[in-house]
RNA sequence: AGGCACGUAGCUCAGUGGGAGAGCACUACCUUGACACGGUAGGGGUCCGCGGUUCAAUCCCGCGCGUGCCUACCA
């Protein structure tokens, strides 16, 4: 490794150069690679968030995972072995729509297997105009593999541009082979210890893809609706009461009325028997203090499924089941007068459910209103028309699948769950046992926790995903016993049950009588995501590694998660290790548009992050997002871009300067660092930088990048560049009557300054300072990377002595600054010359300035100093310690004589 | 309806029981020896409102108002 010639670096920095030369370099060195044979203690492990290949990447990604890096960073440079992997999250929905639009395709599971079929046969139907292809479902998924491998190299080519110091070598893919193996055996695990099971029950459905979806991917949407008052008779009477239901629709699936115990408008009907309108279905009143007096008419009906109250009235009350829609969406055909489905008039009941049967809800609803309006369908003949008023228009909240269109419907059908509701107070301290980041999101958990009301439905009727590791034995009838499932062997996994036999049965014996059947059904892509830590410590697959692994040291997510992956992966963790996942979680906040509304895919106002990359480099984008703390969010704005690549063309020219200003060592000695750092403005100057070092150092401990960025870069800025520079450059250059003491403790000072705070910078800006370390520091300091160099101590700076006028600097600075505004006031440039610069001061000012006066009487450009000594006393202004009187500057002149050296004097 | 967070310059945001701040934007000025991909300066405020605690409140407490998110409400 050899030095740089700073005069042959190009005068401006050329950011996609520099930038494509470490990418290159850092993945030939390995740098980044995570070592084995280190102990636990000195490793840090990330669990890192697998994005979802969806083939979109904006600025939200940029942003979020960049706070990870630059904690890894810090973390590396404190001399952590880092286990940094980056994993795909391929299964699941958002990739099967995915493929199903850009291939326009569809799954027919009655199709056979076309091998061979890939992407260049299935070419994207851009225009749509022809109905989808149908295909096989293992060819559907071969098309999922193949489009999320494209995907996949479009994220990796982002993360690299952008710097994350990620181990290449440990990668995954939700969906790969070990990824289903650890998914499959967490389902075995669970199924062992009786944490998991399948029912039949009412479980939300999605219509239109046709699955059940879990508590956790439910959304609620405002929806306009429609009161309806509609009239129920009562058995044995000639009066009626008035319900109102937003769904009239579901009056065929009427299983009972209730009312509030304390409601005295009908505390007489407990306990007798309600006739439906149109049907005629006698159904029971009964009370209940869920139901609520001041809602609707304070009485209402309770269908089959409305809601998930009308679930637990059904259970409670032990209602029938009396399911019209189906999973379809459409009303399913029923019969009057059958069992399960009593009628005082069947037939009039079945010709009036023939009008709506095979429509949807809203088809539906139109038809029921009219029946409705008809005296001769009320539930009782002298009760007049059954709709009381007409349907008043209210607004209410509904229930939809977070990534459906449609709202969701209950249906009861067959899943599998896990059983979390009974571990909620286990759950919630392994949640006090995390550290989170900032500390108030752990209230978001809590609340999540303490309000669950099911337990995990873990079973998705999709094809794109972990196959559920089961069978089901079939009687000589051929019925499935859900009962007792056959599970698969351990040894065997990953298994696909809709190919592979059960053990104990070959393939002959599938779907017939005697036989088995496979499961269809495919994993919620949570419960993968879930083992997320497991996936990267190879759990199952390699135990010394697993040991070593897990639990990890930070899960770094955004805060919409916290009740999916945050939630499941510590239910993971505590059901197969009894532990937590991970010592902290770090949470990002959004990227809002400049409207405050979250960026997404969806909204279509995402910002497409390589060309900001381009324009205002990587580092400058990582700038942009360590400015934001954590949980926080952030309005996109382009400015913050700009500002950062400012600071690194900054970084390039004060680095180049104090380089090429220091590039031998001093003459009195062998190197820069061994020079002693003797002069007052010097060890001002690192009496201030242990202040920095201090605070980074702290702020990084706490998790506050942000924090650590604006303290070092208000030092670099204002401290270093615009004061301590302009101040010691006479001196380094060795101007009039330096001594090589002085001079060599100036480049000393300059160099150790330029290291620390590249050192500083390094975790936000890891291209710049890179480079910069390349051309001298990295050789004369033996660390090749400034990404393995060690975090800066106060141990680094010891041997410099601290200041014996303490407000040398500081006045120095100030004096300074005065100088320059007067310049400016006169309409002088601030390094035009001043043939004369009077100052008043006290004598005590006089006194503090005088171990640093040299150095700034040369940034002044002072041809002759003048100080007016002022009797502290007799100050008229106490706060002003001094005041330029006098202020001439030269004419400007072509002839750039340098100003002869004059004795300052005093009067 | 409850919980959490937020409300500070035109914008984006720091911040602290005692002096109201930064960057950007705006205005004026400057070819300077690292940097015009730069620099020097200037104007700009009901720190959301009202009460309370305190010698002193932008900060702590209470009550409002507004915004965002989470949860609940779905008859």
């Amino acid at each position: 490794m050899t030095k740089v010639s700073i005069e042959s670096l190009p005068q401006h920095f050329e950011s996609a150069a520099v930038e494509a030369k470490w990418i290159a370099r850092w993945e030939e060195t390995g740098i980044y690679h995570y070592d084995p044979t280190r102990s636990r203690e000195d490793t840090f492990v990330v669990d890192t968030p697998p994005p979802t290949v969806s083939g979109s990447l904006h600025v939200g990604h940029v942003f979020s995972y960049t706070h990870a890096d630059i904690l890894v960073r810090y973390q590396r440079m404190k001399g952590k072995n880092i286990f940094y992997p980056m994993g795909w999250d391929d299964n699941g929905l958002p990739t099967e729509r995915r493929v199903q639009n850009y291939f326009h395709v569809r799954v027919d599971l009655r199709k056979p297997y076309e091998p061979g079929l890939t992407l260049a046969q299935v070419e994207p139907d851009v225009a749509k105009r022809n109905p989808p292809r149908t295909v096989s479902r293992p060819n559907f998924i071969e098309l999922c593999e193949q489009l999320t491998r494209v995907d996949e190299d479009a994220f990796k080519n982002l993360w690299r541009r952008v710097g994350l110091s990620v181990d290449w070598r440990q990668e995954y893919a939700t969906i790969d082979a070990r990824s289903r193996v650890a998914a499959q055996r967490s389902f075995l695990e669970c199924f062992a210890h009786g944490q998991a099971y399948n029912q039949e029950a009412p479980t939300s459905w999605d219509i239109d893809f046709q699955t059940a979806v879990a508590q956790a991917e439910i959304e609620e949407r405002p929806v306009k609706g429609q009161f309806h008052d509609i009239a129920f008779g009562i058995e044995g009477s000639d009066t009626s009461f008035v319900i109102a239901t937003t769904r009239p629709e579901l009056l065929a699936a009427c299983v009972g009325i209730t009312a509030h115990p304390d409601d005295a408008r009908y505390r007489e009907l407990f306990g007798k028997t309600a006739v439906t309108p149109l049907y005629r279905a006698p159904v029971p009143i009964f009370p209940s203090t869920l139901a609520d007096p001041t809602k609707g008419t304070g009485i209402l009906m309770v269908c089959t499924f409305g809601d998930a109250t009308d679930v637990t009235w059904w259970r409670q009350e032990a209602l029938p089941l009396r399911q019209i829609v189906g999973k379809d969406g459409r009303l399913s055909p029923v019969a009057f007068g059958t069992p399960g489905w009593p009628s005082l008039d069947p037939e009039a009941a079945n010709q009036l459910y023939a009008q709506i049967q095979g429509k949807r809800n809203d088809g539906a609803r139109a038809v029921v209103v009219e029946q409705l309006r008809d005296p001769a369908n009320a539930s009782a003949k002298a009760l007049g028309a059954p709709l009381q008023a007409e349907p008043k228009p209210i607004e209410r909240a509904v229930k939809f699948f977070e990534k459906g269109d449609r709202p969701l419907e209950i249906v009861s059908t067959r899943q599998w769950f896990v059983r979390l509701l009974e571990r909620k107070d286990e759950m919630l301290a392994m949640g006090d046992r995390i550290e989170w980041h900032p500390p108030f999101m752990a209230t978001r958990y809590r609340n999540w926790t303490a309000g669950l009301q099911l337990d995990w439905c873990v079973s998705r009727q999709r094809f794109f995903g972990v196959p559920i590791p089961v069978w089901y034995p079939l009687d000589a009838g051929g019925n499935p016993d859900f009962e007792h499932p056959i599970l698969a062997r351990p040894e065997h996994l990953p298994v696909d049950p809709t190919t592979d036999a059960p053990p104990g049965y070959d393939a002959s014996q599938r779907n017939a009588p005697g036989g088995f059947a496979g499961e269809t059904d495919v994993f919620d892509t949570w419960f993968t995501s879930s083992l997320t830590p497991q996936l990267g410590s190879h759990w199952g697959v390699d135990a010394e590694r697993h040991a070593q692994l897990f639990p990890a040291d930070i899960r770094p997510q955004s805060h919409e998660i916290i009740r999916t992956w945050a939630f499941y992966t510590i239910a993971k963790a505590l059901l197969h290790e009894g532990t937590i996942p991970w010592r902290h979680v770090v949470i990002s906040g959004w990227v809002l548009d400049p409207d405050r509304k979250k960026m997404s895919k969806s909204k279509g106002n995402t910002v497409t992050p390589i060309q900001l990359l381009d324009t205002y480099t990587a580092d400058g984008a990582r700038y942009w997002s360590a400015n934001a703390r954590l949980g926080t969010d952030t309005a996109f704005d382009e400015k913050m871009f700009k500002v950062g690549r400012r600071l690194v063309v900054k970084l390039f020219n004060a680095a180049k300067y104090v380089l090429a200003q220091t590039a031998e060592p001093p003459e009195t000695h062998e190197t820069h660092a061994t020079h002693a750092i003797t002069e007052e403005l010097d060890r001002h100057f690192i009496a201030e930088l242990r202040g920095v070092v201090t605070e980074a150092t702290a702020a990084f401990e706490r998790f506050e990048y942000a924090e650590a960025l604006s303290v070092t870069e208000k030092f670099f800025w204002s401290v270093l560049t615009d004061r301590y520079l302009e101040l010691v450059k006479g001196r380094a250059r060795g101007d009039g009557e330096t001594t090589a003491a002085a001079r060599g403790s100036a480049v000393a000072t300059l160099r150790l300054g330029l290291n620390v705070v590249l050192r500083l910078f390094a975790p936000m800006l890891p291209f710049i300072t890179e480079e910069i370390w390349s051309w001298d520091l990295g050789p004369e300091t033996g660390h090749a990377s400034i990404h393995r160099a060690p975090w800066p101590t106060l141990a680094e700076l010891a041997h410099v002595g601290e200041p014996a006028e303490p407000r040398a600097f500081e006045l120095a600075r100030a004096v300074f600054g005065a100088v320059n505004r007067r310049k400016t006031e006169l309409g002088g440039s601030i390094g035009r010359p001043a043939s004369l610069i009077a100052v008043a001061a006290t004598p005590a000012v006089r006194r503090a300035l005088d171990p640093v006066f040299a150095d700034l009487r040369w940034a002044t450009r002072a041809r002759q100093w003048q100080w007016i000594i002022r009797d502290a006393a007799g100050t008229t202004d106490a706060a002003e310690d001094f005041s330029v009187e006098v202020l001439v500057l030269e004419p400007p002149s072509d002839a750039a004589e340098p100003p002869a050296a004059t004795a300052a004097t005093e009067e």
